[in-house]
DNA sequence: CGCCCGGTTGACTTGGATCAAAGACCGTGG
DNA sequence: CCACGGTCTTTGATCCAAGTCAACCGGGCG
């Protein structure tokens, strides 16, 4: 058994409803603070920008940008799943990447989304007008300097998960997958467990990963098979770490 | 007939080896201080700046960063083509990106460089050790922010190459390809031209794209025996742009 | 209970990979 | 000036991994 993913996600129990009133409190000792863009503030800077921030909840499926359409808000996201996508004209989709708990959306700061972005399950972030946050990044260099760690960190993870949808066969692209979620999850969560939390759907895995969703399960009930992983609800439990490590090492 | 690449790339003809000894002579009147990182750079600013730096040059297949390997310098490249890859265990390569004058190489300012880069063609760039451009970084705000800008650039890119490795048949792959070149000539050398010209190999592109050799250069065939390209030394001019847009859009 | 939706599995097809051979295009040296 | 060897490109024949299409399963919920 695994626990529900919102255990590890949520920040602060539901039933206190003060923190969604007074982000700034919030804020103060908010869990992700060292992992997202705000580790880079002070306290008097962090209490600033909680004035700039609104928190706002989202349904899972929920949009929060489209391709193409302008939005003037940006997301710090605070609990659940966003994914990021490109809708092809034919109806496919390809998504870009999994937004988890720390990560900012809007990056770009362009006046029109570069991707669609929805919740994969109910999620939470603190949103912020654009023009606000821009002219408050404009007098902090150094919250500059992480949101360009950030970016510099999204385009290598990008650039590595071009190298997959180049290349590689289609059990590597799964256990790659796997191995990134791992290292994301215990990113974020301090320790890392053989347990992966997989929120996201089979045909999201595979829209992110380049397969079909018959390819994708076909490869998982293989893996499961050859007692490399467990299925587990919600997740895998990764059975044969060195294994699978050599596995995607190996090309 | 088109011109030898050369002819667009060279910023200062090579009897001028004036350039090479002072290069902040040549830093001040630099074609292509617009579309660099030295654009954000007022002229006394620059005029510093070109004191850290070294002009070197890079013959064709000369390597200019391994991959996993420390690298104390970055590099702002002004003439060639450089190409940025991953290096398979099984020997295969996936080109991440093509570097073309104006682009700067060592974006992520790690000390291990996350990628390989080597010279397709003879080339040129701007040299600065990784500590001093640090250094003066750190004192330039608004570098930091050109140089953000470039690499939320950078990620865009990968995300939308992404896009095309993860969903694309080997047609639409090739036809993004050369549009995206000629995108990227225009933005360098101010005029568009249907003349796109293609630096790199046939493997290059196919290392770039995902395909094999073999499918590059017969989906390049036929697409001239449909004439909606033709194929010219070192480069194809297409022939039916809007009918080439019209595919690549349409899936 | 029965519907619905996500996931799994099977049978068949196919686009691109692989393997292999033959051109084309050099620069080099006789 | 041409013959030679090397590299890059094109082309053909065959194969296979993953896609497609479709049936089936199973859990959650009205």
């Amino acid at each position: 058994m695994m626990p529900p993913s919102d255990a590890l996600l949520l920040d602060a129990p539901p039933d206190l409803p003060a923190a969604l009133l007074a982000p700034q409190a919030g804020c103060m000792n908010c869990d992700l603070r060292p992992v997202s863009i705000c580790g880079a503030l002070v306290d008097e800077e962090l209490a600033e920008l909680a004035q700039l921030s609104e928190r706002r909840s989202f349904a899972a499926r929920e949009v929060l940008t489209i391709q193409g359409d302008r939005s003037d808000v940006v997301f710090n996201v605070l609990a659940g799943t966003i994914r990021l996508y490109s809708l092809l004209p034919d109806g496919r989709r390809q998504i870009v990447g999994f937004l988890l708990p720390g990560d900012f959306l809007g990056l770009s700061m362009e006046e029109r989304s570069p991707f669609c972005a929805d919740a994969v399950v109910d999620s939470r972030a603190c949103c912020f007008r654009r023009a606000g946050f821009q002219e408050f990044l404009d007098r902090k260099p150094h919250l500059l300097r992480r949101l360009h760690r950030a970016a510099v960190q999204e385009m290598t993870m990008a650039q590595h998960h071009l190298v997959l949808l180049g290349k590689a066969r289609a059990e590597v692209r799964v256990l790659s997958f796997l191995l990134h979620m791992r290292r994301r999850w215990s990113a974020i969560g301090g320790r890392s467990s053989v347990t992966v939390p997989l929120p996201m759907s089979r045909q999201d895995i595979a829209d992110y990963i380049g397969l079909t969703i018959s390819t994708v399960s076909r490869t998982l009930t293989a893996l499961e098979r050859d007692r490399r992983i467990l299925i587990v609800p919600d997740g895998v439990r990764l059975l044969d770490l060195p294994g699978i490590e050599a596995s995607v090492a190996g090309g």
